[in-house]
DNA sequence: TTTACCAAAGTAAACGTTTACATTAGTAGG
DNA sequence: CCTACTAATGTAAACGTTTACTTTGGTAAA
């Protein structure tokens, strides 16, 4: 009977042979006679032998594993970057060690201390503000490689795969002023905690600017424990100044919107459209579907594997990487159907707006 | 500056003591003079020495790691479980290796196998059949502890933390007829991927059968990739016959299954009522917001840690636990409003069926 | 028969820790 | 001054692998 734990020297010792022989066979290194061969896989067999990694990765000094921090794991949105990281990984004979911190910044730091113990090669991570992270100054100052996903990093930062948040907020700025909004929102979780929601934010508020409407009020939530119907309630007070559109900073938060919403007696898209951010694919399945920004998660996380699996393999460094990203209409956005008559005075877009 | 991995000897080296003493006071395992340990602390700054855990994990035999595999991390409902499991786990010193198989069967093999190698000291999983499973059988053989949660087992079987599925098939059953509703349909993934989807349906038939109502009809689709309205047009094309309400084996379908039904211009739950199972958070955002059986993924997570490591730490062995659901209601559930004309000849609860 | 070569296998030294055991030196009791 | 004890530290052998290097035979060429 099989049993607990048999090392390479028992098999070498019930084989008959040395334990470099064992070690050629596993591992494919070497020629050894078939007849050897036998006994060998034999003694495996029936000793239930199995390669301990853990003596591997230390004599190779090598783990073959990756490690992944993302904010959260009740995100959809990580979850297929991770699933395209995992892809990635797994077909370059790499492991996986994933873990989040939940919007924790003392946990980040923590979570890499721990990844580095366990000497992942390189990490692939989104932090809460690369600008200003000690978890990427440990990570540096342990020169061990990393890629940033889903991160807004300036120019010269760290080495990213993501989108362009700024780009992207604008242009659903745009759409929205396109169908004839006038009167817009945000809803946001903790800026403090995504400084990709604070790109969103810019960018939705520049395109505003620029087609010279009045600047978008800012709802920031918890983004952990919504209290949606309060935070909007004040708002929807008085339909007259209410923002005819929400642009929300990720799809759970709008999700979430369109629910208080309609708790609200509000129609979406009729009285209030909403927009999100991410693409994930409940939104498809809801009613109304959700009309929102759709990034390559699968592919950013690929990506970002791909570019850290070349740097360890000294292919090459990696650098920023913007992808692309689209926006996927949704019935919950849609015209203004009721223009104020200060609305209809004014045609939707002004060619330019004074101040 | 500090640099590449050193090791505990280059911290002798220059504290000027051996790796004994460093090895001491790094685990505060037995006594080092203070004026040492202030150079050995000095030294460990300067090259920013970082034990390593491959070297540890190897000497004493202890990776302390457990590995967890789920079916899929896009389901909120295991990431709550993880949750749960990350909480206890770390709370006692354990670091977790996870991953999912995405329904597929030879992955959860191969998973096990890797976990194996790497030499976690115990797991928690979910398989997709927990009575015919080759990734349990490795596990066994292997002689590594472990737990299932989520799983529905026959009494004798492996350790598992769970709720009772059939019981909550029926009570959601009971809770549907005795709001009116004659014709009951199943919305479910696919049964050989899932043993508790299939306990659930057991169930549900089963109350149905209890109080005297028609055997529910059986809609199987693919979870991964729902066609739902393709498989519900057809059966909702004659209103007459078409199911009052929906059980379905998790809250994704269920929401997908609102959604689909939105879009055919039914109302839910006017026209038909819908109930999940899972109670993931974002049901309570939606609108309506969504019935459903809460099971309480994060409980179950940490118990079946608990049970884990006390297995480990030798204090006792686990045992089959099964945790108590409860039945959220919600806006997608709702009486029938207007009953045929049979129905109102007859009243809702049959005293007893006839065949 | 020698020489040279090659395939197949063995030897032993790492990899970075921990830890049982040994050593040292300082202190207190006699 | 010796003895005994203790606190502080050192020595060296593991833990399970991989791998450079060596050894052993067998076979073909000369």
């Amino acid at each position: 009977m099989a049993n607990m734990t048999a090392t390479i020297r028992d098999v070498a010792e019930r084989a008959g042979v040395s334990v470099a022989t064992v070690s050629r066979l596993v591992n494919n290194t070497g020629r050894v006679r078939e007849e050897t061969a036998a006994h060998i896989r034999a003694a495996i067999d029936e000793l239930g032998f199995r390669p301990n990694a853990v003596g591997r990765s230390l004599k190779k000094n090598r783990t073959r594993s990756l490690g992944v921090v993302i904010p959260s794991m009740s995100n959809p949105v990580f979850s297929e970057a991770v699933a395209g990281i995992k892809a990635e990984a797994r077909a370059r004979g790499y492991w996986l060690m994933f873990t989040s911190p939940d919007y924790a910044a003392d946990e980040e730091v923590e979570m890499v201390n721990l990844l580095l113990d366990y000497r992942v090669e390189g990490m692939i991570l989104t932090v809460a503000n690369p600008h200003h992270s000690p978890a990427l100054d440990i990570l540096q100052r342990a020169g061990v490689p990393y890629v940033l996903i889903y991160n807004q990093v300036s120019d010269d930062g760290h080495p990213t795969v993501t989108v362009d948040n700024i780009a992207a907020g604008r242009e659903v700025a745009h759409k929205l002023i396109d169908m004839g909004h006038q009167r817009l929102g945000i809803v946001s979780g903790r800026f403090d905690a995504s400084d990709r929601a604070h790109a969103r934010r810019d960018g939705f508020i520049d395109g505003a600017s620029e087609r010279g409407v009045e600047t978008p009020i800012v709802l920031e939530v918890d983004f952990l424990a919504p209290k949606m119907k309060e935070t909007l309630n004040p708002v929807y007070a008085d339909p007259a100044t209410a923002p005819t559109a929400l642009f929300c900073s990720n799809d759970l938060l709008a999700i979430s919107v369109v629910g208080a919403l309609g708790r609200m007696n509000l129609n979406v898209p009729k009285d209030v459209s909403v927009v999100g951010f991410d693409g994930i694919a409940v939104g498809t399945h809801l009613h109304p579907t959700l009309a929102t920004v759709v990034q390559p998660s699968h592919e950013m996380g690929r990506v970002a594997t791909r570019q850290l699996l070349d740097r360890l393999t000294g292919e090459n460094r990696p650098k920023m990487e913007i992808l692309p990203h689209t926006f996927r209409m949704g019935e919950s956005a849609g015209p203004v159907l009721q223009p104020s008559p200060a609305d209809l005075r004014n045609p939707n877009r002004k060619t330019t707006g004074g101040s």
